[in-house]
Formats: structure tokens, C-alpha cells, sequence
DNA sequence: CGTCGTATTGAAATCCTTCAATACGAGTGG
DNA sequence: CCACTCGTATTGAAGGATTTCAATACGACG
């Protein structure tokens, strides 16, 4: 896939664009660069002069605790820009990781900034994708917080079913999700033996699969349920919300109005 | 204090104004709100036309989970703006009430869309502020996944006790915090028996202490060290960060470089 | 064919929650 | 002024969820 292409997908989910905007980003310079899994993209404290769209694969920001254990803050998806916070926030207070073989499209700051000057709508955009990610964030202290390890693993499966499928035409019960369970655990903080049990006890309900990195949804209420799950707070058009049907997936439109 | 100069002074730990930005500022029309203990100020699915500015008190973001127990998901204080993220998205995805009494400074959103598009600078402020929540988010995520209750507690406290006196001329070794513990315990993640327990630990320490909603840090260095803290990820300038003495707290630079 | 990362299982230990009871202060109405 | 209530802080004890330690299994890879 066109760096460009992936990327004006991901803001057509944000804002509305006009073909001028639109001729503005596929005129951008991106540099592809390909990383194997655990790669380090950048590093904590780095002062990055680019920042880069995830094309294929998946990356994570993570931190390092004092323990020495890593904490992974959030996962990203192709079409997400997991580091474009550097181009407000010099310094980098996380480390970005390829956590899969990735394919990935580098733009420099100073393009993006003129990109941002000359077409006020894109820098809406922009920032707007980068108050949902604090949405998530704000989402994932819940639910680290405050739910149990049973739900916390649903919610996380319900979550990434919905982001790996918003700039599908068509959204699948079975998507790709190749995490090792210690990935889960980093996510998720709890320790890989309890991950392990969690997710048989998840396997039990016959509510999903999860082997060889494959997920299958096959009760998607009851997965919600479990979860506590309402996708309100990715701030997602409704059409991206509207699971499609591979599957025996329905709507997603959250229940009830304020 | 006035609105304008709260709202410029945080403008001035995120970006360098000119003085015709900060006149841009102060014409902007504010509306005071007192708002008393516990008001719900905005509420999860609220299309809100404004944002405000703390001016005084502590304001919470938070979320309900399925199980009824709130989950706060940030603390705010003095200069903060909460609900700033509503001028992109348009649907509130938690509510926001003020946990003390408080005293709130309300724009309407066309003002700081008007603000933004005339003073670029402007806007590059105000992203950043809410990047660094987004960082703030980030390191909660951790805090509450990867650490035990007493770090845990200890870290909030290193927190505020950098926010609430980044604005301020001379930091000092004691400031207000009036929390219950069943805020603490909704920080946090805990049960509010552990919060008391754990509060009872950490006063063992001679750290510090917290009585009547004040907080007074004897052994800074000790208190960094419990809580595995690192001022980095709140992104203040050096000077935010370089604590006065009013009691015994050195500086607080970062040790070693990336 | 050995090694390494990952998945799985058992058992013990511990952190934390829940339940339950008491105490204390502020506010309210008699 | 007293009795009453309510929210908050505190403590004890029991139970449960999750971690840690330790061992085994399994597949990929060189």
C-alpha cells in the first residue's frame, strides 16, 4: 500500500477533505523503511526530526519501570503515527517498537509543519487523531485500573477488533493480532502465567478464538458484555462502526443516547 | 486571578509568545463559573459549544465502569483545560466534575477556533498542552499497571506535587491536596482500605506527609526514589522543574542523558 | 540436534479486596 | 444544646485474585 493512500484513509476518518488537500498529502515525501520484529524505532529520549505512519505490521510504545519490566502503553495499527507527538514534544518520553515485521513511512517534521500552515483542515486532523489516542489512553487506565484480568483481555480483544477494522470496507470477525503472551501481559499488567489462565477461561466462554496469532470473534455480544465494552471513545464515524458481516458480527452503534 | 493570565501562563511552559499573541489572549471573552464540590461539570456523551480553564481547585476527568465504580482517569489543577479535547471531538467521552470547590473560566469554542486560526502559535500551544496529557495518560497507564500500591500512591504525589507548582514562582515542599482517600482509591486503582493502609506505610517512611488535604515532602529524593518517578514525561521547561527551597527539595533535572 | 523463545501447568506465597465494625467531625433540625 | 445523620477515616479478619517460583513441553531456527 501507497504511504499517501494509507495515510488519507486514516484522516478521511477524521475530518472531510477536499481534493486539494488530498493532491497536498500524496505529494508528501515519505521514506519507506522496513523493521523486523523488536526493533527499536526510537528510544526515550530521543529528538526525532520525523515521524512515521505504520504501513503494515504492529508497533508499540512502551516504557521501562524502575523493576526493569516493560510496560506497553498502548499498540498501534496500520494507518496510527505512534510517534508524531515528537513534532510538538521534542524529547521522547517512551520508547516505539516494532513488535511485528513492519513496514513503515517516514515524513519529516518541517514537511509536516508546512503541510500543517498551509491546509488548517489537515492540522485539524491531525491533531484530532492524536486526542483520540489520549481517548484510548484515558480508556486503558480504566481498564487496567478497574476491571478484572477476564475483561481486561476482552476489552483489549474488542478494542483491536474494532481499530485493525475501521479502514476496512468490510470488518471481519477474524483479524490478525500476532502477540506472544508476554505482549499481552505488558499490555495488559498482569504477569504471563495469569495471562495464560485468563485466556483459556476467555477461550472457555466460546465467545473467541485465539491461536496462532488469529483472533475469531464468534459471540461478539457477549465479548462486549464481558468487556464492559463501548466503542464511543475512539470517536469513530458510524459507518466505521458498523461491523460488516463475514461473521455473524452486528452493529456496533453504542446503546442509548447521553 | 484573572483568566487570561492563568490561561498565559501555561501558555508560557508550553511555547514562546509574542506580545501580540498575548494581547489575542487577553481580549478573549471569558465567562466565570463557580462550580461547588462534586458539580458535574460536563458529562459523558455532552456535545459541549466551550471549554473551560481551571482558574481554582482540583477538577477530575472520569469514567464509569459497568460495574458502577468511577474511575478517574486524571487529575486537574490550576491552568489545566479539562475538556479542551471537545473543540475536536465532538462527543464527550467521560464526565468531568470538580472534586473541590472551583472556580472555572469558560470560551466558547468559535473563540479559540477564531484564536487558533489567526495565531498559529496559538494553536501549537494548545496541541501541545493536550499532548502532554496524552504523555500524563501514558505514564498512569504505567504507574497503575506495573506498580505496587505504595509506588503507586507515591508516584501521584511526586505528580502534583511538579504540576501544582509549575506555574508558580517558588516551588515549594508543601501544597493543598484535598482528596478523600475514595479519590485516591479512584486514582489509583485500589480499594479505599488498601488506600489507607497504604497512606499509613508511606507516612512510616518519613517521606512525607498528608493530613488535611495538605501534603508536606520531607525526603524528596526518598519519595523519587519509592515512587520510580522521572519528571521527563510531563515535558515542563528546565526552570518548571528546578524546585525552590523552602524546605530542603534540590533540583530535579533528569539524571543522564537518553 | 541443540538452543532459544514461547506456551502451559502446579503449587505456594502475597498482595489486595471485601465484609464488617468502630470512630470521628461537620452539618441539620428539634 | 443535643440527637441524628452522613461522609470519611480507621482497623480486624477472611477470602480471593494474581504473582512468583519452578518445571515441562513444544516448535522454529541455525
Amino acid at each position: 500500500m501507497i504511504a499517501s493512500e494509507r495515510m488519507l484513509s486514516k484522516l478521511d476518518l477524521l475530518v472531510e477533505l477536499t481534493d486539494k488537500e488530498r493532491t497536498a498529502v500524496q505529494a508528501l515525501p515519505f521514506r519507506i523503511s522496513r523493521q523486523p520484529a523488536k526493533a527499536d524505532i526510537v528510544r526515550e529520549g530521543d529528538w526525532p526530526s520525523s515521524s512515521f505512519i505504520i504501513l503494515e505490521g504492529f508497533v508499540a510504545t512502551s516504557k521501562n519501570t524502575g523493576e526493569g519490566a516493560r510496560a506497553i502503553t498502548a499498540l498501534h495499527v496500520p494507518g496510527d503515527m505512534p510517534d508524531l507527538m515528537s513534532l510538538h514534544l521534542p524529547e521522547m518520553d517512551c520508547d516505539v517498537r516494532a513488535i511485528t515485521n513492519c513496514v513503515l513511512a517516514f515524513v519529516e517534521h518541517d514537511q509536516l509543519r508546512t503541510l500543517c500552515r498551509e491546509y488548517p483542515r489537515l492540522l485539524h486532523g491531525l491533531w484530532k487523531g492524536t486526542l483520540i489516542e489520549a481517548a484510548v489512553y484515558r480508556e486503558s487506565v480504566v481498564n487496567i485500573g478497574h476491571r478484572s484480568a477476564l475483561a481486561r483481555l476482552a476489552h483489549f480483544f474488542c478494542e483491536m477488533m474494532i481499530r485493525t477494522n475501521a479502514n476496512q470496507r468490510k470488518a471481519r470477525a477474524h483479524f490478525p493480532l500476532p502477540l506472544t503472551q508476554t505482549d499481552l501481559a505488558d499490555i495488559t499488567g498482569m504477569s504471563t502465567v495469569h495471562v495464560n489462565r485468563s485466556l483459556q477461561s476467555l477461550r472457555a466462554t466460546n465467545a473467541i478464538s485465539y491461536d496462532q496469532g488469529q483472533v475469531i470473534i464468534h459471540r461478539w455480544e457477549e465479548l462486549l458484555s464481558m468487556a464492559d465494552f463501548n466503542p464511543a471513545y475512539l470517536h469513530l464515524p458510524e459507518e466505521a462502526l458498523t461491523i460488516g458481516t463475514d461473521g455473524h458480527l452486528k452493529s456496533l452503534a453504542p446503546k442509548g443516547g447521553a
